[in-house]
DNA sequence: ATGACGGTAGCATACCGA
């Protein structure tokens, strides 16, 4: 059983690229983050054809996530629960498969560093300083459930020296911050353990190279999207992998693929 | 100090991103 999160940068302008992966890689479940399209235009029909079922938030032009199933899924949440976000970010559904249900949601965490035309606007910080205490609250109540649950994708947040290649150009950025980085450390604290690095403590484990620089060449690169597994999903964490083929491929975006490999 | 590069909206250029 293999589960997969992607930020696509825009589903549409992504296809040949990720129907490559799909065919390929050929996961169970995937997460896409930064969909940048709203129902009416998303490609329910390709997905079909690749055998992939597809619940979507959406909204035009920004943001916008996704969950791919080859599996039965069931909606469980459109949007983070007890916060009012004008912005489609959060989507938690219920996949089953042969009976047992996993659930997994697809996450799209605000970037949260000011727009370039005004440096001094801490507004979109704060933005992202809500959004992840009501993301914690949330798992909060996750965790009592004792499922098997995957919280997977664009988390917006480096956690580690380790997780950059260089961090002093990153010291007051929003995905480097303390005030971040704790508000995620604090979800692992609720039980949640980061399926790349329990398996891979040393590896950099890069899922995001700009697009700028010739980035991906020389492996300037940033681990900023995850795949989270609650304590009983943890249990059956096979293998966990960052797949750099659809970031080398044809039309890339500029993150790559993230997969966990279930028992 | 800034931009690079790419996507969307919509038709020139602004906004967004990490």
């Amino acid at each position: 059983m293999k589960i997969a999160t992607y930020n696509v940068n825009s589903v549409n302008a992504r296809m040949e690229n990720l129907t490559d992966w799909l065919q390929k890689s050929n996961p169970d479940v995937v997460l896409l983050q930064e969909i940048k399209t709203e129902f009416n235009s998303f490609p329910f029909f390709d997905f079909q054809l690749l055998g992939y079922d597809a619940k979507i938030l959406g909204q035009k032009s920004y943001n916008g996530v996704a969950v791919l199933s080859r599996h039965k899924m069931t909606l469980v949440h459109e949007g983070l629960p007890g916060f009012a976000d004008e912005n489609s970010r959060y989507l938690e559904v219920m996949v089953d498969v042969k009976g047992e249900k996993f659930r997994v949601a697809s996450i799209y965490m605000p970037n949260g560093n000011p727009p370039y035309n005004n440096p001094d606007d801490n507004s979109k910080f704060e933005y992202k300083l809500k959004w992840m205490e009501a993301f914690y609250n949330h798992v909060a109540e996750l965790v009592k459930t004792r499922e098997p649950i995957v919280l997977g994708g664009d988390f917006n947040v480096i956690m580690t020296d380790n997780d950059v290649y260089d961090k002093s150009l990153f010291i007051n950025n929003a995905l480097f911050r303390e005030e971040v980085k704790q508000r995620l450390k604090a979800v692992e604290y609720l039980g949640f353990y980061d399926a790349y690095r329990a398996l891979h403590p040393e590896t950099t484990g890069y899922t995001y190279w700009d697009y700028a620089g010739n980035a991906l060449q020389l492996d300037f690169g940033m681990r900023i999207d995850y795949l989270f597994m609650s304590p009983v999903a943890a249990d059956r964490l096979l293998s966990c992998e960052v797949d750099k083929t659809p970031r080398q491929g044809n039309k890339p975006s500029d993150h790559t693929a993230l997969v966990v490999e279930l028992r």
